[in-house]
DNA sequence: CAGTATCCTCGAGGATACTG
DNA sequence: CAGTATCCTCGAGGATACTG
């Protein structure tokens, strides 16, 4: 199965996955989470190729979860930008550091602190209705009779 | 940079990225987490090739986020397990199942319902300290000085 | 049934030169 | 500075036969 044919699948996270699934993909959106909206800026950090940069841009604004804005004019210029659909996959990086900062490394490289209560922050999962956090237990999973 | 090479990076999105971050892992995990334990279960609903998903199951047994459980003697038999290393990943699973159900499909394939309260639940990451729901702008990252 | 071994394909990623 | 174009490498993933 080829990268892209997870996105056909009757699967949310094997669609997810289609859009950030791919290795630089995701080290390039914690880039631009990070304040990075520049080409250079974020090539000279990931040392990445151009064409896989360039590359994996493109496929992030035809996916909607970027777009480019014109900031100068000759030549032109661009610089990039979480939409809304980009900046609501902050919770999966704030999953992320919380799981690399618990298991990966000794001491956090980065940590959040919440500035309306100062502490330094571990993100929980709380379901909407009641508040709970929410344990894989406690939910009963509900599938559609096409879902994969 | 290799794959492998994330590992390495004092980062801990770029660490998790190397646990998680090949194709056929996360859809291996989703598998877990759904409650598939056996080899061919897995492999017949993901049809990926069996040599690829022995080398994921033996990388995430290395990295201790599954374990292998023997249920039979002769010939011996392995079930996987997650670990309470990769029963914590179920945060970012969630995370990347809102997202998909928001984004990337009409009807969701799957919901899940919390078997307190009863609604189904949209899970939403808040602040272990106070319980607001957490936002980028009212995060101040700390990098640490050697943080990548 | 649960793998291992072997061989193959293809595409993600890398390197570099070039352009306005 | 921000890409595009070109060519290349290597390894993830696929297919299949085989084993206890």
């Amino acid at each position: 199965m080829k990268h892209a044919e997870l996105a056909e699948k009757e699967c949310a996270i094997a669609r997810t996955w289609a859009v950030i699934g791919e290795r630089w993909t995701m080290m390039v959106l914690r880039e631009l989470f990070r304040g990075s909206h520049r080409f250079e800026e974020i090539q000279a950090k990931l040392q990445t190729g151009r064409n896989v940069l360039a590359d994996r841009l493109q496929q992030l604004e035809a996916d909607g979860v970027i777009e480019r804005r014109q900031y100068q004019d000759r030549p032109v210029r661009h610089e990039y930008h979480l939409t809304q659909k980009g900046e609501d996959l902050y919770p999966l990086l704030l999953a992320m550091l919380r799981w690399g900062n618990t298991y990966t490394v000794d001491e956090p490289p980065l940590r959040l602190r919440h500035k309306s209560c100062r502490h330094v922050v571990e993100p929980r999962m709380v379901c909407d209705s009641c508040g709970e956090e929410l344990q894989r237990r406690d939910l009963r999973a509900q599938f559609s009779e096409n879902a994969w």
